[in-house]
RNA sequence: CGGGGUGUAGCGUAGCCCGGUAUCGCGCCACAUUUGGGAUGUGGAGGUCGUAGGUUCGAAUCCUGCCACCCCGACCA
């Protein structure tokens, strides 16, 4: 197990092995670096699909699914790409094992595929190789498709939720007849990733381009959105990419446009991963555990009753029920944590560790008063309110802690952006509070590699808002037009 | 793949230098008392000491190989 993955010292094993553990096949280094995602991390997940998903039908997309396997020669067809990816593929070379008569279980050599088949390290390739087929007119245009997958890179080294070597995803692929119209469809997913981060997840990010040393393998150009975690390092929460031309010529996936003439489509990629529980967990938890903002807690409020008597426990059940029901009726995911296993201080702590934004408590005193005790977990204060109007109090008090939860992520954000005239303030903020540094950059792919072997600092990105200025590289003091954004990243 | 470190019960560890079948805490099981912030007491269960070999009367401990994990590099969503 690994310690915390927040970098701040303490050993989060405790409460993160509530959601995840890494595989323990110790002797089995083909799982090296894959995650068990135990059921209340994968009820985080599959609410991050759920508001996704939606979002991507809004936008006019349909999921599909596409093979696992990928023959290794369609990687050999877009030269950037493979070069990006060749060094962490996973290849399947056989399809047979035998006993070797001595009962040990070997690869049967025998059963040596006659084209070895790589297992996907992202499905542009595949992918593009079936739109070929899909596609002869611009009327069979855009293809507007999402695939929920699992992907796998053979990364040297493994970081649990950030990069481990088999992860959970999704990922976009269109197809467009107009350059301007697939570059707006990257930049629209790219909108639907940061809405989703900031008003989900309450992450705030910083959307952005990338430099040319920092794109993805096969683009044009890549758009993303930038996080901060709260030990002062960066995160790529999300990426979307305007491919041009390239994969469609790779794939010779061409169409006849309206005025007659045959034109290779233009083509767009974007994804998010499971990597977003990492950034949900390094933005918002404290030393009590996870801090689940409540638009994505799979469990928005529990409820903790304390009794000594049955007829106690009965008193608090019936009131329990009626005051669920009516929580369901709001869309509120209520859990009513009445184990007779467990004392009340035990469940408090559970349920705080396991990041629930809300949690009622109610024993006797409070029947007796017509109170419940609430605890919010985003700030731990606690409040006694009358149990009229309960209902409504707790569905405003959970957009309140949303905002809350938000807001504190966004000042510590913004707080930690820091602009920068020379390189020696460079390295000081960089090796002091941390952060996102704002500096002029004389747009060389040579300068940013020579800051990143002495500082370890690269371009997270060119923000899509960045204002025109004159200015100085920091560190050639050749001329700059604008500023762009370093840190350290994960 | 290079540098460093570590493998002892489900988890975290002591013991290793100086060889004699393993310590403590958490957790687990039973019972009792408890129950408004991670209960307490008593009793109990649980170990191929990463793995293979070597030295030795005897190895968690010494030697060699291998494996895995962690940290730092290179690489990366």
């Amino acid at each position: 197990m690994s310690k915390g993955i927040t970098s701040r010292g303490e050993d989060y094993s405790q409460w993160y092995n509530d959601l995840v553990v890494k595989a323990d096949l110790a002797e089995h280094s083909a799982v090296r670096g894959c995650m068990v995602i135990k059921p209340y991390g994968y009820a985080i997940w599959e609410r991050m699909q759920a508001v996704l998903d939606k979002r991507f039908k809004e936008t006019g997309h349909s999921n599909a699914y596409f093979p696992l396997f990928i023959p290794k020669s369609f990687f050999s067809k877009e030269a950037s790409h493979v070069e990006g990816f060749a060094t962490e593929c996973a290849v399947v070379t056989h399809y047979r094992l035998k006993n070797d008569g001595t009962g040990n279980i070997i690869v049967d050599e025998e059963a040596k595929l006659e084209e070895e088949l790589i297992v996907r390290p992202t499905s542009e390739t595949i992918i593009w190789n079936t739109y070929r087929g899909w596609v002869e007119s611009y009327r069979d245009l855009p293809i507007l498709v999402n695939q929920w997958a699992n992907v796998v890179r053979w990364e040297m080294r493994t970081r649990l939720f950030l990069r481990t070597a088999e992860f959970l995803w999704q990922e976009g692929h269109t197809a467009h007849a107009t350059e301007a119209e697939a570059i707006e469809e990257a930049e629209r997913m790219l909108d639907v990733y940061a809405e989703f981060a900031e008003g989900t997840l309450a992450v705030p990010v910083i959307r952005g381009r990338k430099t040319e040393n920092e794109r993805f393998a096969g683009a044009l150009d890549t758009y993303c959105i930038e996080a901060l975690m709260q030990d002062g390092k960066a995160l790529q929460a999300g990426t979307s990419h305007f491919l041009g031309q390239n994969f469609a010529k790779a794939f010779d996936v061409k169409f006849t446009s309206k005025e007659g003439k045959l034109d290779h489509v233009w083509a767009t990629s974007w994804g998010v991963s499971t990597r977003l529980m990492g950034a949900l967990i390094m933005a918002h938890s404290d030393d009590q555990g996870l801090v689940l903002p409540p638009k994505l807690a799979p469990i928005q409020i529990v409820i903790v009753p304390i009794f000594r008597t049955e007829e106690e426990k009965q008193a608090i059940d019936n009131y329990v029920d009626a005051l669920s029901s009516e929580l369901k009726g709001r869309d509120i995911s209520v859990k009513y944590d009445d184990r007779d296993t467990q004392r009340p201080g035990f469940k408090f702590a559970e349920w705080e560790l396991k990041g629930v934004p809300l949690r009622i408590a109610l024993g006797a005193r409070d029947m007796a008063n017509g109170t419940v005790e609430l605890a919010r977990r985003d700030n731990q204060t606690k409040e006694t309110v009358s149990q009229e109007g309960l209902a409504d109090y707790v569905v405003a008090l959970l957009d309140e802690i949303q905002e809350a939860i938000y807001t504190k992520a966004l000042t510590f954000r913004d707080e930690h952006i820091t602009p920068v005239e020379s390189y020696d303030e460079f390295k000081s903020v960089l090796d002091g509070k941390g952060g996102f540094v704002s500096c002029h950059w004389d747009g060389t792919v040579e300068t940013e590699k020579r800051v990143k072997e002495e500082t370890k600092a690269t371009i997270r990105c060119i923000p899509l808002d960045v204002k025109e200025e004159e200015g100085i590289c920091i560190f050639t003091g050749k001329p700059s037009r604008h500023r762009v954004l370093f840190a350290k990243a994960y």
